[in-house]
RNA sequence: GGGCCGUUAACUCAGAUGGUAGAGUAUCUGCCUUUUAAGCAGAGAGUCGCUGGUUCGAGUCCAGCACGGCCCA
């Protein structure tokens, strides 16, 4: 073990010396009434005198942010879960020996006061303390009380510090969380109901995407973190369900980047009855209705760009969006040959790809950083889409959209292929493509198709990314800052 | 996977050209009963990310590694 650092001994000292005394450093009898910002907004516009009458006793508590300590009286601010409130500690008041005990308490501590308000010389509500007592013991130092906390690792390691310091950071999370209850909110007010599927699936599917392994027991059996909750949604449309919603997390075993964390949230709901171009408005509707009731705007700003989410959005076809926004040639897009030539002068392929993937590696490179304003894309070609319905008037494209705004996908949708002879056919390419060596390609899920030959109703289904959404909603360039504990390498040493 | 940048006290940061580490905050001591970046006086606090190399001498130069950030794939 190393050397404890000169400030963390200080403190255990002091914390032995207090009980030594007789104090209970983390009693919990404490009886909290009133918060901090209940006590603040109440009295905050009330006239001196109004206050000097008031005779009430307040019992708040919380943790001590600041101190400026004078001889025989302490100013300090505490902090609980509401807001701020300044507390004003005075050895006339608490008497000689409780001041003296009070001299030990540190910046970090939790307290509880009680006392009543009153307004000072400089104007702040303060609550003036007949009692104060620690609540729990703070054995480690504060992060600098100017700059705040601002390095990256330690905020995403120890994100309670960060949480603690940075008031913006709490409020991204509570954002977060409005999000996510306006969403369901959304969904149930159109009789969607909430389910939750396996997060441990034995054939992982729904996605391109590698999945991560682990072992039961019991069971003796391989199982996958899933990558996607799709083919579970849809067999509660073969169970009669006929709109369901889940939001929870994917996992994926892929690269760490500001835009990528292993595990993700994503709202993933089906609707009988529907096509995708049912999803398309109500996609719309529900950005718009977060929109509305979170900023009471259609419009934000996101890095430094101006986003007008006024409806309706403009749809093109994956084609249209390759000669608009990814300067392509009409002439070009008919010729697979130079399609493949383009990709591989921009080295985004490598050779032997189906050319539907060749097309949409183009899109991503060529167009998707350009879609800063909301936009539909449609028409998304068969082979990067296996679980979607076929075109009717062109049998290599698939009723699929995705949603981009601010030059990154927030939304995929897709009519469902529920025909289970198809599906059957294309999930056998992708056991073709996986033994070719496509490590994202699909296993076979027999019980799937089982299911599906049972008969699913027509439906459409969609994906959300939560946690990019929050990003957008709250003005930030990396999803590890809308996620609470990103995952990062492991630290060498956390007892420091 | 590649490139660039960063890692110095608990926190935020300085440390030209190599000469044995510094500020503010925080902490400790003293004074101070309406302060709020309180004030005044004093003090302590660092294996300079890790390992090796060059050198009489390395926080500084070189190499490798670790962790993080940004960019690219």
């Amino acid at each position: 073990m190393s050397e404890e650092s000169q400030v963390l001994r200080q403190r255990r000292q002091k914390a032995n010396e207090l009980r030594q005394a007789g104090v209970e450093l983390y009693p919990n009898d404490f009886v909290v009434k009133d918060s901090l910002a209940d006590i603040r907004d109440r009295y905050q516009d009330k006239s001196d005198e109004t206050l000097a009458q008031e005779e009430r006793i307040f019992v708040c508590a919380g943790r001590i942010m600041s101190m400026r300590s004078f001889g025989r009286a302490t100013f300090m601010h505490i902090k609980d879960g509401s807001g701020q409130l300044q507390v004003y500690v005075k050895r006339d008041v608490v008497g000689k020996e409780d001041y003296n005990l009070f001299k030990k308490v540190d910046i970090g501590d939790f307290v509880g006061a009680k006392g009543t308000v009153f307004r000072t010389h400089t104007g702040e509500l303060t609550l003036l303390a007949q009692e104060v007592r620690i609540l729990s013991k703070s054995l480690r130092p504060l992060p600098e009380k100017w700059h705040g906390l601002r390095d990256v690792e330690i905020r995403y390691r120890q994100r309670y510090l960060d949480l603690m310091v940075n008031d913006s950071v709490r409020e991204v999370f509570v954002k977060r969380s409005k999000i996510i209850q306006k969403i369901q909110n959304f969904m149930r007010e159109h009789q969607f109901i909430e389910v939750e599927t396996p997060m441990m699936q034995p054939i992982p599917g729904g996605a391109a995407a590698r999945p991560f392994k682990t072992f039961h027991n019991t069971l003796g059996i391989d199982l996958y973190l899933r990558i996607a909750p799709e083919l579970y949604l849809k067999r509660l449309l073969v169970g009669g369900f006929e709109r369901v919603f889940e939001i929870n997390r994917n996992f994926r075993n892929e690269g760490i980047s500001f835009q990528h964390n292993p595990e993700f949230t994503m709202l993933e709901f089906y609707q009988a009855y529907a096509t995708y171009e049912d999803l398309i408005p109500f996609t719309e509707e529900m950005v718009c209705t977060i929109a509305r009731e979170l900023n009471d705007s259609l419009k934000l700003a996101y890095q430094g760009k101006d986003i007008d989410l006024s409806r309706p959005w403009p749809r093109y076809s994956l084609r249209e969006a390759l000669t608009i926004f990814g300067g392509l040639e009409f002439s070009e897009m008919e010729d697979e040959e130079k399609l493949r030539e383009r990709a591989k002068s921009l080295g985004i392929t490598e050779g032997g790809q189906e050319i539907g993937k060749v097309i949409t590696k183009l899109f991503d490179f060529l167009v998707e950083p350009k879609l800063e304003q909301p936009t539909f894309i449609t028409h998304y070609p068969l082979d990067v889409s296996p679980l979607s319905r076929r075109n009717q008037d062109d049998p290599s494209l698939v009723d699929r959209f995705e949603l981009f705004i601010a030059g990154y996908e927030i939304a995929n949708g897709f009519s469902e292929l529920n025909d289970p002879e198809d599906q059957k056919e294309r999930f056998l390419q992708q056991v073709e493509a996986r033994k070719a060596g496509d490590e994202e390609a699909h296993f076979m899920d027999e019980d799937y198709i089982r299911a599906l030959e049972y008969g699913m109703p027509p439906a459409a289904g969609e994906g959300v990314g939560i946690d990019r959404l929050v990003m957008l909603f709250t003005d930030l360039p990396s999803i590890r800052e809308v996620i609470l504990f990103p995952h990062l390498r492991p630290e060498s040493d956390p007892s420091r």
